[in-house]
DNA sequence: TATGAATGAGTATTCATTCAT
DNA sequence: GATGAATGAATACTCATTCAT
């Protein structure tokens, strides 16, 4: 990557970093380009040169956040540890995610809402790339004996169901702090598959 | 009533029930008033004879809905059953609810970027009375012992959290039925109380 | 006029004036035909029933009081006094209407605005029928010797436009009553003539 | 002021005078923002570019005249003639204003109807400095004993009512030029103050 | 006569997007 | 690379008017 390509991409960042923060407050539809391009002290305009549009943009931030998620579940997957311990892990992952990137995360629940079936497809496709994940560790533990659950994928539902409702109530300034979420969940979500 | 009351009464609830629909599909933001009115083969402006305008539209969506699970709760306070049951019906409905009216439903999860400050109001006092049946039920159990745990409010947050998501998956045509459903769902999140 | 042609007659001129009320307070544009109707404790339909239109509701209020007016200068030119006086007289007349009808004097100032051609004809005619009796009273007073102005519908225009602006900053509650405004307007005007 | 403010200051004055052409055409309500546009050979849109909404478009064209009328006022104050050649001037002065700016200086009469309240200060604060100096010329002539009325605020009304109402009636191709009417109004309304 | 209900034409306003400079 | 300016499609909302009952 040349010096030129790298300041665009660095400049790419810091606009889907401030886009993240602006449509966390008013919402994607309320969120206008200007609003986002003004966090930046930038104008409307400008913004046309890093991405083709609104959606694009919103994609790109959507993307940069289901990349991470994702690697951190690869992670956990070359880990050599018991099925339980990976399941929790994840959740502790996931609650971390849901918490720091509160603003996009939110995004993830109604993708098709908002964008264009080019996006969709790559959307649901890394999506189900991470719920693979998950379904794979409790396969796991259904395997060795740790789990006897009989309704795996109902099971990860309700375990995500409850970590992405986080996001929904969360707030920095509240009575639980990240930590505690975690064992907490991890602790009560994982009981589910016992 | 008069007749003619029950008369638009009955129209308002109509347009209710159109303007679900039309929402569910569209979200809130894309949902015009000419696709809800449409719907019901009216005109935009029959609607304003209905309704102030397209918030007060979706707030009575809301309320509607709001109500119908209030009732449902207080009725099973009232019955003579153990706390666990309570729960459980309480998870049973919840799950009815999320799925019969996955339209309006969808809508709850986050009001404060929709709804102006008289709206709000309303709908954060009738949502929070809800979740206090529920935290009433949980309080219950942990007296008379059928209960243990010790994070009374995660616990019942993770719990309507697991349940809300459903509508984000949930379809008529799926693997799974609504009696499925609420069959899994009582019995595993409830090994969240124990 | 039957007993029915009365009755109808009777509610045409209440609706007049219930009209001349919201119109003066809201403004012709702002005055809906429902708040017309509200004054009156009817309804919007009800209106169509004695009036053809918004327009045509408008023009008899306009009439009216153009009626009235003309009515006044009639009497005046036949009365015996001299020019001076009869022009006194019908500066006292003119702000007495101005003060008392304020409410539809107001929309006399630009009819051309609101009347469609049928209309604007003959307000137009009475309002030419009103002002030539001014000039009448004035060239009698030139002919005679009382007055010595040369710019005779200068002099009327003046004259009338110090009266009509009354109704822009008249109130009731205000420093001046009818009788005093009357006395200053005939005294000081009639310099203008002198 | 960059040149680019200046030329944003330039097409915010083109745009008002446009706007003022329309209004006068139509009156307010009915001058639409297309209306606007089009005379000016722009789309809608782009007058939301340069004002805030239509209300704010007008408040402007009313406060360009207010703000021409009162620096007309304060350089008369400091002139050295008489009071009653001050007020003379004046009277010529308002009537020029009147007549030249016609289209807009009709939007004064009932700034009440239109405006919000934010706006409406501002606009009272002006008009009342304006007719203030006229005051304070009449009181000078009371003073050094040029004029001898008793109502000042009276004449002062009376005198602005007139020439007011010439852009009632008044259009550049009647039988009356700016030059004939600005003499006969000096001449004629003075002599309410003797 | 009166009215409840429906209609639809009209209008201000917003905002993503474009493009010349 | 950045921006100021312009655009136009989209949309909520208003209200005079109609008409069946």
């Amino acid at each position: 990557m040349s010096l030129r390509e790298k300041k665009v991409a660095k400049r790419r960042e810091d606009i889907l970093r401030s886009a993240s923060l602006v449509i966390a407050k008013r919402g994607f539809q309320h969120a206008t380009m200007e609003d986002i391009a003004g966090e930046l002290l930038m104008t409307k305009g400008s913004l046309y040169y890093y991405f083709k549009n609104k959606q694009d943009l919103l994609f790109h931030c959507h993307n940069l956040i289901l990349s991470k998620a994702l690697q951190m579940m690869e992670e956990i997957k070359t880990e050599d540890i018991s099925a339980k311990e990976k399941v929790e892990k994840a959740i502790r992952g996931h609650v971390a995610i849901a918490i720091e990137e509160k603003e996009i995360f939110n995004l993830i629940i109604r993708p098709e809402q908002i964008f264009s079936e080019e996006h969709i497809e790559l959307i649901i496709e890394k999506r189900n790339r991470y719920t693979d994940y998950f379904d794979q560790f409790i396969e796991e533990g259904i395997q060795n004996g740790e789990f006897t659950l009989k309704q795996k994928k109902m099971a990860r539902m309700m375990i995500l169901g409850a970590v992405n409702w986080t996001q929904v109530w969360y707030s920095d300034s509240g009575e639980f702090d990240k930590e505690e979420l975690q064992n907490i969940y991890a602790d009560s979500l994982t009981r589910i598959l016992l």
